[in-house]
DNA sequence: CTATAACTCTCAA
DNA sequence: CTAACGTTGAGAGTTATAG
């Protein structure tokens, strides 16, 4: 039988900045979404406020003045570089581990069903907390849904559990107690919709959709959903996967900072997010064939005019060159732009990508040793940037201070990636 | 008509 | 001081379109 862990960072957000700033301890702090829109992350002293989570921070002043809640711009280089420590830490526990997101691992610990587990559980979070200080909880169970679920007791501190719950312990008696306690839209992969949809058939607790007839549930709902059934019932239905696969698209969009009128800008912003798209489809070795540009007004402001428009063109060669793909999108843009709208926010996406180099070539080019050199331009590019952090060198249709950048107004230093970040924490 | 493409919906962190 | 509401990606199912 198979054996999942799951490891999860609590308040992942808000404890790396507790980290970083010990008089916070017992505070309430939040972690707000890009351009400082809305709450992302929660403290265990916001949560207990009933600071919901997405709502948006200017909603929340009143609170935030009253209670002293303190606000946060995210900043991804810190949890990205605190949560490979994490993952360091938890490969010592298993060989075999996903990194399924930037707070979440699934351990394979199959093989180890001959341990205490409950006990080994105990080991991972409190090696966690000492060696990189982060709280976490540890939720074991026959298949990854089920681990998710123990995880959710594990936080909850249901069935006893403090910290790390193990699902294979309970008697069937226990489970079928434990899982008519917790509310459906708990399982992974029950959503808003899905959950009101099973609400109705009456199916409206775990232990209901454990014992929900597979067959049925995959022609009411889908064949999805029929997994997430037998996964409940400990049948192993999702597999670990180790390895990411490539992406199929790569996307890169941004709401501004204050709304863009000129399309100068747009395209300026255009050119900076496929950039960034550019880098990282080289970083899976990709080469993309067809891209898409999209730009919105602010939904939020229904009495102002809106316009989404967006636009797919296919490429006529597979290409990784920065320059070519930045020509292209703001080729579209240009098509897409009309003036007098107040645009809030705008996008790229990469498609149809495939590993570079195994391209048809076009019948008409000769064979040329162009491509090879715009290869060794962008790798030149990317290691420059590597070393000298992001946008180090670029093209010149990436202005340098952009009206539209979005906000981030309350960034803590970048604690543990940027020596340039460090003296603004020394002179304190 | 079928096969495929394009789009929509849902979910997750 | 103002005004202020995220990003990225996958997969399945449905609808539109081409041949």
């Amino acid at each position: 039988m198979a054996i999942f862990g799951l490891f999860d960072n609590n308040n992942f957000y808000a404890s790396c900045e507790k980290l970083f700033a010990p008089r916070l301890k017992d505070r309430p702090v939040v972690v707000l979404s890009n351009n400082d829109g809305c709450v992302v992350a929660r403290s265990a002293e916001a949560k207990a406020l009933g600071i919901p989570m997405g709502e948006p921070w200017f909603k929340l002043q009143e609170q935030a003045r009253q209670h002293g809640i303190v606000a946060f711009s995210s900043n991804y280089e810190l949890y990205a570089d605190l949560s490979d420590r994490v993952v360091q830490v938890l490969r010592q526990f298993s060989p075999n581990l996903e990194v399924y997101s930037i707070d979440e691992s699934f351990l394979s610990l199959d093989g180890f069903g001959h341990i205490d587990l409950e006990e080994y559980g105990r080991q991972i979070r409190e090696r966690v907390l000492q060696w990189v200080g982060l709280p976490g909880c540890v939720g074991i169970g026959p298949s990854k849904t089920l681990a998710k679920l123990a995880n959710h007791c594990a936080k909850k501190s249901l069935a006893g559990s403090d910290g790390v719950c193990n699902l294979l312990a309970l008697s069937a008696g226990e489970l079928d107690e434990l899982f008519g306690r917790i509310e459906v839209g708990e399982v992974w992969g029950v959503g808003r919709k899905i959950d009101a949809r099973l609400r109705e058939m009456g199916i409206a607790s775990v232990r209901d959709l454990r014992d929900a007839d597979p067959a049925m549930i995959r022609t009411r709902f889908s064949v999805v959903l029929e997994r997430t059934v037998r996964e409940l019932n400990g049948v192993s239905c999702l597999s670990l996967e180790e390895v990411a696969p490539d992406k199929q698209q790569i996307m890169c969009s941004r709401s501004f900072g204050e709304p863009v009128y000129e399309l100068d800008d747009l395209l300026d912003a255009v050119a900076t997010y496929m950039s960034r798209a550019a880098e990282k489809l080289r970083g899976q070795q990709g080469e993309a064939t067809a891209l898409m540009v999209f730009l919105q007004t602010n939904p939020f402001k229904p009495d102002e005019p809106q316009y989404h428009p967006s636009m797919t063109v296919p490429l006529p060669d597979p290409t990784a060159d920065t320059r070519v793909l930045v020509q292209w999108a703001q080729r579209v843009a240009t098509r897409l732009y009309r003036r007098g709208y107040a645009y809030k926010k705008a996008g790229v996406m990469l498609s149809c990508i495939q590993p570079a180099g195994v391209s048809q070539g076009s019948l008409f080019d000769s064979p040329s040793s162009t491509d090879a050199k715009a290869g060794t331009l962008m790798a030149l590019m990317d290691g420059i940037n590597q070393k000298w952090g992001r946008g180090a060198i670029r093209l010149a249709a990436e202005r340098r201070h952009h009206p539209w950048q979005m906000r981030r107004d309350r960034m803590s230093p970048r604690y543990t990636t940027s020596w340039a970040d460090l003296p603004s924490v020394l002179a304190k």
